[in-house]
DNA sequence: TATTGTTATACTCTATAACTATA
DNA sequence: TATAGTTATAGAGTATAACAATA
């Protein structure tokens, strides 16, 4: 690594805090993420995405933007990305939406991002023992308001 | 916010992933702290820096990245902007190091820093109670391994 | 008037590669 | 050989502003 890790040689004042910690560590799961996703060709907001609308199939791109926090100027080229790729299907829903649906290519790839995700889980979240992962989703809950 | 929000209307399949509820908990408060060093002309990475340089002086800039998990190639141009702004100077080590050292100005700018970073702390951690807060720091060391 | 989707654009952070110079 | 610092460059995510079409 030599550059860009996680020193833990050295105390810091940014040690006791919550907020540089909470930072830190998304940014190793991140990461982590990014790199399982890498052989599949997907980004981690592609992912995301692939994975609500097969969740939620024939919602409308600002439904799935609002759900993830993406804005919908940002959602356009990641839709018109997915589509290209031939990974998503849009139909009109009325004059101005249009639901996404996954395509058979798209379900596969959702299929594959899902063992990203959960290999990220395991490898991050697998240390913890079931109560210490509730207590953790509570105070993530908690902080987020 | 009407973009970009945390929308937390609808469920979805991601809420039983930490790695997603830890990315959205540490977006969340990353865009208030940014906020509220906007006031002060800083970026986040600008902060950490100052405030690793005030409680390390004298570190190299290769050291402080190190401990900020920023890699040199990104130091260079952000240590440079700091001191173009005067708020630290450099000193020779040997003939290839140099350390780092806050001037005046750069001591003030440290102290608002830490006044964005502790307002940050309050508004988002001050709802835990302080066993919350050590049991969040302790998953979260985890989490990093 | 409000919402959907779009384009253009900019900023922050991160990443690799390649180079100089010093140790 | 390894390390410090630099430059150039690219990618991912996010932000605002403005526009056309539709509700």
């Amino acid at each position: 690594m030599a550059d860009g890790g996680a020193n833990r040689g050295e105390s810091s004042p940014l040690d006791e805090l919550l907020g540089y910690q909470l930072r830190r560590a998304s940014s190793a799961v991140m990461a982590d993420f990014a790199q399982g996703l890498a052989r599949v060709e997907l980004k981690p907001s592609e992912a995301t995405v692939l994975l609500l609308i097969e969740n939620q199939p024939h919602a409308t791109q600002s439904e799935i933007g609002r759900a993830l926090g993406i804005k919908r100027a940002n959602m356009a080229p990641l839709v018109a990305s997915l589509e290209k790729r031939q990974l998503v299907e849009r139909a009109p829903v009325d004059g101005r939406s249009q639901g996404l649906t996954l395509t058979e290519l798209g379900a596969e790839a959702a299929r594959e991002a899902r063992g990203a995700v959960e290999a990220n889980e395991v490898k991050f979240f697998g240390r913890l023992s079931l109560p210490q992962r509730e207590q953790l989703a509570t105070l993530l809950a908690a902080v987020r308001g």
